[in-house]
DNA sequence: CATGAATGAGCTTTCATTCAT
DNA sequence: TATGAATGAAAGCTCATTCAT
C-alpha cells in the first residue's frame, strides 16, 4: 500500500454509500436544528445581540459546531431567511383559480397571508428586517437583498398591470404608483401583525384593505 | 424653577444665584451642543455603531462631560429625538386655514411633510427608527416610545371622524381602520423618501397619496 | 456659551500645560511599565503564547489599558524592539578611542557586548526574534526587519574595509566575505549567550573570537 | 519485534500473523505518507499555522487518522525530525577518504552540505528550528533535543582534536572553542542558504568558510 | 482501524461606563 | 464640573483533540 493509494477513492463501496447517505441525513438535521434554535434566539434577542454561544446552547451543540456548518453569524441569518424564502415563493406562485385579475390579486394576498400565519415567527423575523435595514449602522445590512421585494413587486405590477389594461383600474395613475401603495399598505399590515400576531385577523384585514384600496376612503 | 436647578439649593448670595443663571445657561448649551452632535454621528453610523467617544469629539467635550448631562448612551438617543418632538408638534399643530376636515387633512399631511422636508436627517432618524425598532432585541428598544405615533394618529382620526360625520367619507369602515390605512401610506412614503430623499418629492406625492387614498383605485 | 465655543482651544493655560506634562510622564510611565511586562511575559512564554490577558496582569492593568497605549499585541512587540534600537545604537556608535581599524573593531564588539550584558533579557528576545524569524508562519514574521542588522553589517564592513585598505587584512577575501564571517561568529556567541547568560563571559569571549577570526585557527 | 507488534500479542494463528504483517506494512506507509504531507504543510504555513486538518488532508486521511499515528501535532514535528536524523548519520558518517584530519574535515563538511542540498526543504526546516526553538515560548520548544548537534559537535571535535594532536591546529585554545567557531560558521552559512537557497553555492562557500576558519582573516 | 463531526477553551479586540484628578 | 485614562465584560471565531460510529 503506497502513499499514494491512501488518497480518496472516487468510487463508494455500498457500506460508504449508505454511511454517507446516513450522514447527509444527520447533516441537514443538524442544519435544522441550528436554524431553528437561532430562529428562537434571533427573535428572543435580535440580530445583534444574539450571541453565537447562546445559538449553540439552545441547539444543544457546542460552538465549534455551528462553525462546522456555517461561516459566520450572518451566515445563519442568511440561511435563516433564505431557508424560507423558496417556500414562501412556491406558495404564492401557484396558478391562480381565476382569470380576472383583481381576483387574482386577492388571491395572491391572501396566499401571502396565509403562508404568514403558518410561519408567524419566522415572517415577524423576515418583515421586520426587509423594512429595518436600510440606513447605516444596522448591522444586517447587505443580508437582505431586495430578491424578494422585486418577486413581491412583479407579481403585484403583473396582476394590476393587466386589471389596468382591462379598464378595470384608474388610467390617470401609473401602475407603478398603485403597485406601491397596494404593497405600502400590506406591509404595514403585516408589519403590524408582527406586533400583535393575535390582534389582527390577517387574512380578513388583508381582504378589507385590498378593498379600501380599490374603492378609496370616499362615498361614492 | 427648572430641573437643573433643583440639583443644589442651599442658601445662596446674590452672585450665587447669577453664577447659577449663567450655568443653567452653559449648561443648556452643552446639552444642545452634545445632541446636535449626536445627531450628525448617529446619522452618519447608525445608533449601534455609533460610538460615544465619537459623539465626544464631534462635540469637542470629553466623554466623562456626556456622562455628565446624559445617563447613557440610550439616554442621548431620547434626548434626541425628544428635542424635536415639540418643534413637530408645533409645525402642525397650528390652527387650520380652512373648516373643510378633508383639506384640513390635506394641510396637515403637507405639513408633516414640509417638517419633514425641512429637517431632513433628523427625519430619516426618526422614521427609521420608529419602523424599526418594534421587535425584541433591536437595541433602540424602548428608546421610542408610542407618543409621537399617537399624537398623529389622533390628529388624523380627528380629521377622518369630523369627515366621515360630515358624510364626506363611507361610513361602512371604522374610522380607526381608515387612519390605520392613511397612516399605513404616509409612513410607506416617508420611508421611501429618507431612503431617496431626492427621488422623492414628499409634498406632491403626499397629496397623490392621499387623492388615491380617498378615491380608491379603481375607476368611478 | 455656543456650541462651537466649546471645541478644544489651541493655546492652554498655565494649569492645563503643568496637568498636561504630568499626563505625558504619566502615559510615558504606562508605556514602559506595559513593555516591562511585555517583555517579561514574552520573555517568558514566547511572542505568540503570550496572552494579552498575561501582559495586562503582569502590568498591573486592565486588558483594555493595553489598547490604549498599543494597537495591537503585535504593536506591543513593535515597540518593544523599537523601544532598545536608539539604546544600542547610542552605546554603540560613539567615536572610538583610536585610530587602527581593527581596533576600532575590537571597540566595537565590546560596546555591542556591554550593551547585550547590560540589557540581558531584552537581548535574549532581540536576537532570538532576529533569527527565528525568516520562515513562513512565524507570527513574528515582517515584524523585526533588518535595520539593525544593515547598521551592525555596515560598521563591520567599514571598519573590515578600512582595515585591509591599509594592508591589515588579506585581500583575497571580498570585505564582504570576512563581514559575514566576523557577524556570524559574533552573532553565534549572541546565541549562545543569550541561551545560557552565566556560562558565557561575554566580553572575554568576545575578544577571543575576534582574535581567532583575525588570526585563523592554524598554527603560523 | 517492533514497536508496533507490542500492541496486541494474544495466541496467533498463522493467517493472523500474515495479517499482522500486512498491518506493519500498511502502518508504516500511513506514518510515511503523513509524515510526507507533514513536511510539505509545515514546509509551506510554518509550524504553528500548519493546521491537523491541513496535514490530514493533504495526506489523503482523516484527521482522526492522524491521531491513531501520532499522539498530537508535535509529536508528528518530532517524527518528521526523527525520520531524518538517521539518513543524514549515515551519510555523514562513513569511513573518510583520507588520514588527514584537516582533510577529513572538509569532507565532513562537504557531505553535510551535500545533505543540505539533496534534503533542501528539509533542512531549511530543521535548521531554523534548530536555531529558533531554544527560548521558552517557541511552539516548538522541547521538540528539537540537542541530540544531532551533539553528534554533529563530536565529529568536529574529534576531528580538531587529532589535528591539534598533529600540531596543525594552534594550541592556545581550547578545542572547544575551535569547534565552537567552526561550528558556528557553518551553522550561519546554512542559516544563510535555507534562506536564499539559490544564491548561496553551498559547497563552495563551505570550503571557503572553513579555509577562513582554518587561516584567519589577517594577512600572514 | 478509519472516519470526521463535535467539542470548548482560548484568543484578540471593542467600547459603554466609571472615577480620580 | 470637565477630563480622559482605566476598566473589564463580552463577542466572534479557531483548531487541536476526542470519540461514537
Amino acid at each position: 500500500m503506497t502513499a499514494s493509494s491512501l488518497r480518496r477513492t472516487p468510487n463508494k463501496s455500498r457500506p460508504q454509500v449508505l454511511r454517507q447517505a446516513l450522514q447527509e441525513h444527520t447533516r441537514a438535521a443538524y442544519r435544522e436544528a441550528i436554524l431553528a434554535a437561532a430562529e428562537r434566539i434571533i427573535l428572543r434577542d435580535g440580530f445583534q445581540p444574539a450571541r453565537m454561544a447562546d445559538i449553540a446552547e439552545a441547539t444543544g451543540v457546542s460552538v465549534g459546531t455551528l462553525y462546522n456548518y456555517f461561516d459566520s453569524k450572518e451566515a445563519v441569518f442568511n440561511a435563516l431567511l433564505e431557508h424560507h424564502r423558496g417556500r414562501y415563493a412556491a406558495q404564492v406562485e401557484r396558478p391562480f383559480d381565476t382569470d380576472d385579475p383583481l381576483l387574482q390579486l386577492r388571491q395572491f394576498v391572501t396566499r401571502t397571508h396565509e403562508f404568514a400565519e403558518e410561519n408567524g415567527a419566522l415572517f415577524n423575523l423576515y418583515i421586520r428586517t426587509r423594512v429595518a435595514c436600510m440606513g447605516p449602522g444596522c448591522d444586517t445590512d447587505c443580508i437582505v437583498d431586495d430578491v424578494d421585494q422585486q418577486r413581491f413587486d412583479s407579481q403585484l405590477e403583473r396582476l394590476l398591470g393587466q386589471a389596468q389594461q382591462k379598464g378595470k383600474l384608474r388610467g390617470d395613475m401609473p401602475v407603478h404608483d398603485l403597485v406601491w401603495a397596494l404593497e405600502s399598505l400590506l406591509q404595514a399590515l403585516l408589519l403590524d401583525w408582527t406586533r400583535q400576531p393575535d390582534n389582527v385577523p390577517l387574512k380578513e384585514r388583508g381582504d378589507e384593505v385590498v378593498t379600501l384600496f380599490l374603492q378609496g376612503a370616499c362615498i361614492r
